[in-house]
DNA sequence: TGTCATAGTCAGATCATCGGTATATAACGT
DNA sequence: ACGTTATATACCGATGATCTGACTATGACA
């Protein structure tokens, strides 16, 4: 399991994904749902990271069905997948806290 | 404000700079000490990270200092600095608290 | 004399993401 | 009948932050 950084339109789709099985558009709204609107995924990225997620074997596919003739494809986070974003949360929840309270810091000791 | 999502790297600076200015040297040892000895910055990655942060106005050149012949320069994160420091934390904690919340349900409703 | 710690700079490569386009069907409005 | 919107996936070139690795320079220590 690599543990580089995970970008955040990456880490969206596995958040996504960590609900419930999901094909590509459900995704795409969902992360825009998660992200309160603030991130729109491109249909370049996640396809791109879909494909690579694949490949590392933390999404699979999950079924396929056609609806109207066209392709719905599900994902699913895999066991390491889900591991691989909880280590995810606890790095960005270390550095968040870190921030947090040198911010702090700065407020109270850093002018006065 | 541009508020394109932080590397990690870049958010590691300004947090490392939250605390107090410091030289470049300085902020590498102390983004390895906030990581937990994860995060490695190269000199490259720093020092051209702290030129954009100075374009964008988020860190400012705070003092030079001259020690041993050798050139040290004092950075220090500049009030928007700080405000875009404190929206991405909140950005991320939203992201994790999302993203934990989802790993929880995985384990109660998915499997059972 | 060599090497470690300090301190900063630069050139080239990688790779995730962005932006835009293409394909195809169904539903809806006018 | 026609254009638009929503659904759904895929491809491609450009961008840009980061990585890799080398380079310059000094003081201290063995």
């Amino acid at each position: 399991m690599s543990n580089a950084p995970l970008r955040e339109p990456t880490f969206l789709i596995l958040t996504a994904l960590a609900a419930r099985p999901q094909h590509g558009y459900g995704i795409q709204h969902d992360v825009e749902e998660i992200s309160g609107g603030q991130v729109t995924l491109r249909a370049g990225t996640l396809y791109a990271a879909l494909d690579r997620l694949r490949v590392d074997g933390w999404v699979d596919v999950d079924r396929e069905e056609v609806v109207d003739g066209r392709l719905r494809r599900y994902y699913r986070l895999t066991e390491p997948g889900a591991a691989r974003l909880a280590a995810e949360v606890e790095r960005l929840r270390a550095h968040t806290r870190a921030a947090h309270n040198r911010l702090r810091t700065r407020l109270t000791g850093g002018t006065a």
